[in-house]
DNA sequence: ACTGTATTTCGCTATTTCCCTAAATAACGA
DNA sequence: TCGTTATTTAGGGAAATAGCGAAATACAGT
């Protein structure tokens, strides 16, 4: 879980996982969202995938990244847990 | 808000966190609880109240330490909006 | 096999973070 | 005022992080 909150502290990060939220895209198609090198967006990438706050599938010679709600939704959780709003554990319906 | 998810990062801060949900701690009582040295933790202390997300009243010679809530919800709120999970904004009953 | 495109890995530097010990500050009580 | 307790500030060292350009890798098309 610290793998997460790490993953979160970065602002770039962040903003990542909000561009990803409309769909899957493209390490491409990320970096040029940002006045950064790709070499410096691929390292933020590599946190975001140890965290497995996304998952990348591979179409030809692009690399597809997708956001995974369910450690975002977690790692929500796990603040609201800290506050002691207790987080309700899903149930089948 | 970039104060808060830094804050969040340290497995240390998220403990002492987690500490002040059963009550304010004095300063000495929660350094007690880690085995690192004072002026360390008063280092966390600062990350947490620079984030805002601990608020301080001094006792006589002893600081009271208290979780702010609303900040904790607050982050848990911008993490479910990266997931698109639109949180409702509160409103007076 | 060669070329082009997409992405990552490799060195490297600068900055920040985390931890420590020692010293400073603040408040109390004798 | 003096001594004691609680906490923070100052200073420094080791390690992690974030950024870059250059080179390496992976794949597709010709």
């Amino acid at each position: 879980m610290s793998d997460v909150f790490d993953a979160l502290a970065h602002p770039v990060r962040r903003k990542i996982l909000k561009l990803l939220r409309k769909g899957a895209m493209s390490a491409g198609d990320i970096a040029d969202r940002f006045d950064l090198a790709k070499p410096t967006l691929s390292g933020h990438f590599t946190v975001l995938k140890a965290a497995d706050l996304v998952t990348t599938e591979r179409q030809g010679t692009t690399i597809l990244y997708r956001l995974n709600m369910s450690v975002l939704e977690e790692a929500a959780a796990a603040l609201l847990d800290i506050a002691g709003v207790r987080a309700r554990k899903e149930t089948k319906p």
